[in-house]
DNA sequence: CCTGTTTTTGTTGTATACAACAGTCTATTT
DNA sequence: AAATAGACTGTTGTATACAACAAAAACAGG
């Protein structure tokens, strides 16, 4: 599968996953030049990965200065969810009878287990199928990508803050159990309703860790 | 101004702008050979150019194959009503207050005259940056991405077909002028109702424009 | 020591040559 | 005459050389 890729999709899979997993960390300066070398291919594939990166806003170019990893700043979460709101509760109103019964029985299984059971990596990916499933069902390519895009944004977030902590763990299952739930009886009201709330928990608590994050940093710099 | 623009800028806007106007019609194949010539650059801001307009929905890019302009469908209006009818209103109820009340009144203004005091590119334009002023009130540029794209396709959608009818230009003048006048009175509910009113009547109109369109190419073939 | 200028270095922008591949057409064989 | 193999044509993918520019560094003059 990986070898009928051709090399600007090999470029662009591999830099945006550095960039994601914050190997690339915000405001990082890249040149074309590193990546050429690392990735061992010349700069024709390398231009166009980044070229596509930077309409996706992970990174911007900067005409003879160099190429910038995207910064996060407080100002990015407000932006991120504010997609997330408007999105996330639209999709459950208008899409979620399009979500089969099987599906939403998983995750009620899933969030009804103590969330001891799961590893971090585990609980991660989980919370964040969960989301993606149900925006998917909007199934308008116009505004799925632009959920993908500010998807990756957040998982930036994560990887910056909450990798460290295992804060809200439980309030976000009890959350995803309340929205679940409503899903189970297709009062889809209901269960925009929720998910609303359940974002805005979950925004305040991201606010949280990255100033947490940000005092931390300036105690290091001491 | 256009003199600082980069040749991959240039490339870009020159082939997005024959796009939009149909001079590269839906469907229809282009490569870079015939558009470096066109426009007298090299191949690679030509490429550079065209891997942003694939992101942006105007354009395929086949391996191997070419280059074709991406088809316009009667799917495609959903897709396009579908962002509008989530955005517009949200933008109005979330953000109608940051607009300027010299702002409101000059499109006030211009409902109230008759419509046979503009000619149609004028109505075309004036119609246009109303919508766009209502939207960019979001300030969020993950939206206004992706309602960038969607305008684009939208104006693809008017050469194709309201181009050569006036068709519904009173109905759309006195909805817009409710808009207006809710928004006059800071009654924002009532703005984004309407709004949404608005878009539904316009939504079907087109979905009528563009079947008696492909009647009439029909009727050509034979 | 400071300041203004020149040179150098590093970066992306652009042009172009070649490779790889898909599809078509032709010639050859049966 | 039909079928098949093979060359041919046209397309984008990739590599690389050179140009243009901006910023930093070195240097000379005061």
């Amino acid at each position: 599968m990986a070898a009928k890729e051709s090399l600007k999709q090999k470029a662009y899979h591999a830099i945006k996953e550095k960039i994601i997993t914050c190997e690339y960390a915000p405001d990082a300066m890249l040149n074309e030049e590193a990546l050429r070398e690392e990735l061992h291919v010349s700069r024709t594939p390398i231009r166009d990965a980044l070229s596509r990166l930077e309409q996706e806003g992970l990174i911007s170019i900067l005409p003879k200065k160099g190429v910038v990893v995207s910064g996060l700043s407080i100002h990015d979460i407000n932006l991120i969810f504010e997609v997330r709101l408007l999105y996330e509760p639209y999709a459950l109103l208008h899409y979620g009878s399009n979500m089969k019964d099987e599906v939403i029985y998983k995750y009620f299984d899933a969030f009804s287990t103590p969330v001891q059971n799961f590893s971090k990596d585990e609980y991660f990916s989980l919370d964040d199928t969960f989301h993606v499933n149900i925006v998917e069902t909007i199934q308008n390519p116009y505004l799925l990508k632009t959920y993908d895009w500010i998807h990756n944004q957040n998982l930036r977030f994560r990887v910056m803050t909450g990798q460290l902590v295992d804060y809200r763990l439980e309030k976000t299952t009890e959350e995803h159990l309340k929205i679940v739930t409503a899903c189970l009886k297709h009062d889809w009201e209901l269960a925009a309703k929720e998910m609303e709330a359940h974002l805005l928990a979950s925004k305040n608590a991201t606010f949280d860790l990255v100033l947490r994050n940000k005092n931390t940093e300036n105690q290091k710099e001491k």
